[in-house]
DNA sequence: ACCTGATAGTCAGGTACCCTGAAGAACTAT
DNA sequence: ATAGTTCTTCAGGGTACCTGACTATCAGGT
């Protein structure tokens, strides 16, 4: 009387445990950084404050930094604009382009996503060993290629 | 004269690791399908095979089961019905049903997949050694609470 | 038999996050 | 000057999800 197996994949492969992971972690750190008050930022808009520094970074810069179109870059840019967290200046060697640079509610934004990711950080270490966890971020960092 | 400092969250945290393990993962087994004739099944496709069975599932069934709205999954079933993948059957048992089964070419993807997935794990281990890619899962099931 | 409430699935519309192509303006090199 | 390249924006498209509203059917109680 039992029921025909699954067809599926059968076990949970590698893909949905590191997507699983990876899910459960932006969560985490989103849902955290919402409760101090940046509760209007989306994940996509931290490719924006992973390469931008305080002189001021060029939309192409940080589009080709991030791995993405420039006009997705330049999307996410006006949304953080619109927000308060970056303002755009005219590049004074070159009227094409514009600068893009942190605000100071952006530079408190990269101060609270820092410790809260330290934090997520520190409770999954905790969770599984810190050796463990070490072990886990070296492994990836192989499998990435940026041994 | 060295410019300022990144603004940014200054290392590559985790999450920034576990999503580019992923998406390497999934794009590889993916091109691996594509070259074995499966180049019309797209990522988000996987879902419905995860967990069919060979006498049907109900597509409310499916959705719960990969934890998206029917509406999303009904999207889903309706390419693969049109690709020739899966088909629906009306539930004898209650006319408001329709199970959802695989053809012959459903089959054949989960073969194929199967043996793609144990591919790309079997050369992720030759890259790290097989233990660190064991501890690798064990240790992604723990975080994810699938110990 | 009737009504009520729950369930299965679909239709319509919307959001997030990426892409390509095309175009205007400004820079660079000949 | 002209030609080619670069910076940015506009327009449009695709994937992968969502919620709300609807129809048809089922299951239970009166």
């Amino acid at each position: 009387m039992s029921s025909d197996p699954p067809v599926g994949y059968g076990h949970r492969h590698l893909g949905i445990k590191l997507r699983q992971a990876y899910e459960t972690f932006i969560g985490e750190v989103f849902d955290r950084l919402a409760e101090q008050g940046f509760d209007d930022m989306r994940p996509a808009h931290a490719q924006v404050f992973q390469n931008l520094k305080e002189e001021g970074v060029r939309l192409t810069e940080l589009a080709r930094s991030a791995g993405i179109a420039p006009q997705s870059m330049g999307a996410l840019v006006d949304d953080l604009e619109r927000l308060g967290y970056v303002e755009r200046i005219s590049d004074p060697h070159d009227r094409r382009a514009a600068l893009i640079r942190p605000t100071d509610r952006g530079r408190a934004e990269v101060r609270a996503a820092r410790k809260v990711i330290a934090a997520v950080e520190r409770q999954w270490a905790r969770t599984v060993g810190e050796e463990r966890l070490a072990t886990l971020m070296e492994t990836l960092d192989e499998l990435n290629g940026d041994a």
